[in-house]
DNA sequence: AACGGCGACAACCGCAGCAAG
DNA sequence: GCTTGCTGCGGTTGTCGCCGT
């Protein structure tokens, strides 16, 4: 015995809105507001839509103060960085844009920001062939030997331009409260369970040779909530014998295809560029950053804080 | 003018989490 | 501790308009 459908399908109508059950939803909202309950409301209002739906149109579309289109190149590096820190959480991103709805942030990431920088990310690639030559532990097409934060610091790395520090974006202006962030969201990016840059280059044996020792795969989590599942998401060991576990364990691989695209099958850059993609970059630039002393945390999430709060510093 | 491809956006679907009973 | 119902979330699909052929 399934659950009970949230509402009678058969009479309940489907597609866009028109301007009369916006006004009714909207006049009825304002007055009286939802009354706790979205399933009961359009019932009340006499609208044939289902309470999910009446609810997604009010957050999404009629509630006050709600901003369409026009992302300011501000609000793009926000969601880079957000998206670069904890991935796909877009309710969370958008707590961060006051105005934007979180559908709407989805919505402009699928459609935009992707292929934006995946745009940037080929640009670059085409513009160092001679990377397919270098001796990397790792097959020269993963993203991680293709970034040149690793073997090429003097260009920049092809992540977001990172949030610029103002002081009208009080939201961004310390590290505490980014931790903070962070933490709340579940990931390791706590002082007990954090990955330090060592750990960084014991993982990357191709950044710094000297500590090379094959290992498994670590488990580096930001606790991803998906719909279908947690993942954990493994961190490559980039030695010759990499990452025995996922090689051993296929449904570690699920839902991480991007991620392993490039080593498993040795396709190179997939045509995606999804959060375990951004995040590699991420950590390549975190290690090559860490050498290079530019910045000043010297922990995953204080990269990620010093991203967002930096400009300019890659 | 007709058609197909594509991008942008709106809306739907199904699942997880949570609270109340 | 369980069941049930609602909400919130993220992934996916549908629709529409624009553009090139």
């Amino acid at each position: 015995m399934g659950r009970a459908p949230c509402c009678d399908k058969a009479n309940v109508k489907k597609g866009p809105w028109s301007p009369e059950e916006d006004a009714k939803l909207k006049s009825y909202i304002e007055e009286h507001g939802t009354g706790g309950n979205w399933i009961a409301l359009p019932q009340k209002i006499g609208l044939k839509r289902c309470g999910k739906s009446c609810r997604l149109r009010w957050l999404n579309y009629l509630r006050p103060n709600i901003k369409h289109g026009g992302f300011s190149e501000e609000e793009d590096n926000i969601i880079c960085s957000l998206y670069i820190s904890i991935g796909s959480r877009w309710s969370i991103i958008a707590a961060q844009l006051p105005g934007r709805t979180d559908n709407d942030i989805k919505n402009y990431w699928n459609t935009r920001l992707k292929k934006k920088l995946l745009g940037k990310q080929r640009k670059e690639k085409q513009a160092r062939g001679r990377w397919k030559q270098h001796p990397c532990a790792v097959p020269a097409d993963s993203v991680i030997c293709q970034h040149p934060a690793v073997y090429e610091p003097q260009l920049p790395p092809a992540l977001p331009v990172p949030i610029p520090y103002t002081d009208q974006e009080p939201r961004f202006n310390n590290h505490a409260s980014i931790r903070k962030l962070l933490i709340k969201l579940g990931g390791r990016f706590s002082d007990v369970n954090h990955m330090d840059l060592e750990q960084l280059r014991f993982q990357y044996p191709a950044i710094d040779k000297s500590l090379v020792e094959p290992t498994a795969a670590y488990n580096y989590s930001v606790d991803m909530k998906s719909t279908t599942s947690t993942h954990q998401v493994p961190l490559l060991d980039t030695t010759s014998d990499a990452s025995p576990a996922v090689y051993e364990n296929p449904e570690k691989l699920q839902g991480l295809e991007f991620f392993y695209d490039d080593i498993v099958n040795g396709t190179g850059c997939g045509e995606s560029m999804d959060w375990g993609e951004m995040n590699s970059l991420l950590l390549a630039a975190a290690a090559s950053n860490n050498n290079e002393g530019l910045l000043q945390g010297s922990t995953l999430e204080e990269f990620a804080i010093d991203k967002m709060r930096y400009p300019g510093i890659h």
